[in-house]
DNA sequence: GCATTTCCTACTACTCTGATAGGGAAGGGT
DNA sequence: ACCCTTCCCTATCAGAGTAGTAGGAAATGC
């Protein structure tokens, strides 16, 4: 009992950002960064960030329907952001590829409802999803891309003991 | 574009805490509520808080193979704490059943590496991790299920707009 | 030896993830 | 008018994970 080496279920994690969302967001950067220069055509992105093409189209997509993203055929169309990048956050992004921030057993916490030595468990939960909204709405594509983290985020990565696994 | 009735592509949140994460917890709150008073059967906490009780069965082995709890067969054996309240953190329990907290694309954070403008996208995904940790490593059983939770939890929690969905 | 309760293995149904393939529709240049 | 480029749409796929269910073997206490 007890044991050390004991590995969970499987390796994958409690809380994952799908690969969906961390191309959607890289992407989204791409775009902010070239800013001035026209729309940047999807094998442009897929290129500089190693997306597979045919995945990313998918996803620029589902970006262009959430009004995030705009594009152009044709020639030399492209995409291009539809705001500029301090009014888009990180959780915008997320949220349009991948639907609401968090959510436990499939539903959103306040829809939950807890009894006995369980009840504090919601406000638990609502105070976890405070945090990660902090984070994910507090930080815009343009503080990522060019101008740094704010200084809050900047704080919290700047501690070493954040960077080191449990 | 920009339709305001977007929906993303599944109802699914892009983190979420699995059924299995949350059943853990709670069953681990019963533990902790009724300490004194001998074993508990995996028939009553599933009861008590309305789990599958073969489901169930699974994820309290789990936890007794982590070392969370300890068990024992027969007549009127059942569940036990393996530490008291207090020495348990929810992100324990978490970890037991579902592996580590928080991954990108299935990898942990500090294994991650982008290039371009996603350069500072790293220390965002710590920081979020950390902010994470924050709530989970710092609220103990005893916390949720007896004396309150920790207080910079608590302010987290009774912010109004921390319930509201987006 | 018998009832109880945990422990173990296997199985199922379903959904999600991370892609790939092929072609259709729009736009621009010449 | 033509053609080339690029986005747009639909379909398909293998593999993995999720949430359970089922049946029985092994231990414990009376």
């Amino acid at each position: 009992m007890g044991d050390p080496t004991h590995n969970p279920v499987g390796d994958n994690a409690a809380m994952r950002i799908s690969a969906r969302a961390d191309y959607a967001v890289r992407a989204a950067l791409q775009l902010a960064a070239c800013t001035d220069s026209g729309p940047v055509k999807a094998e442009a992105i897929s290129a500089a960030q190693e997306i597979p093409h045919k995945f990313l189209e998918g996803i620029l997509n589902d970006m262009r329907r959430g009004g995030l993203v705009t594009s152009q055929r044709g020639g030399n169309g492209g995409y291009r952001l539809a705001r500029p990048a301090a009014e888009i956050s990180i959780a915008d992004v997320i949220r349009t590829v991948d639907g609401p921030l968090v959510s436990v057993r499939g539903v959103r916490p306040p829809e939950l409802s807890y009894s006995g030595p369980a009840e504090s468990l919601l406000p638990l939960w609502i105070a976890l999803r405070a945090n990660v909204r902090q984070v994910l709405d507090g930080t815009s594509l343009e503080d990522v891309a060019c101008s740094g983290l704010p200084a809050d985020v900047k704080k919290l990565a700047e501690n070493p003991s954040a960077w080191t696994n449990p």
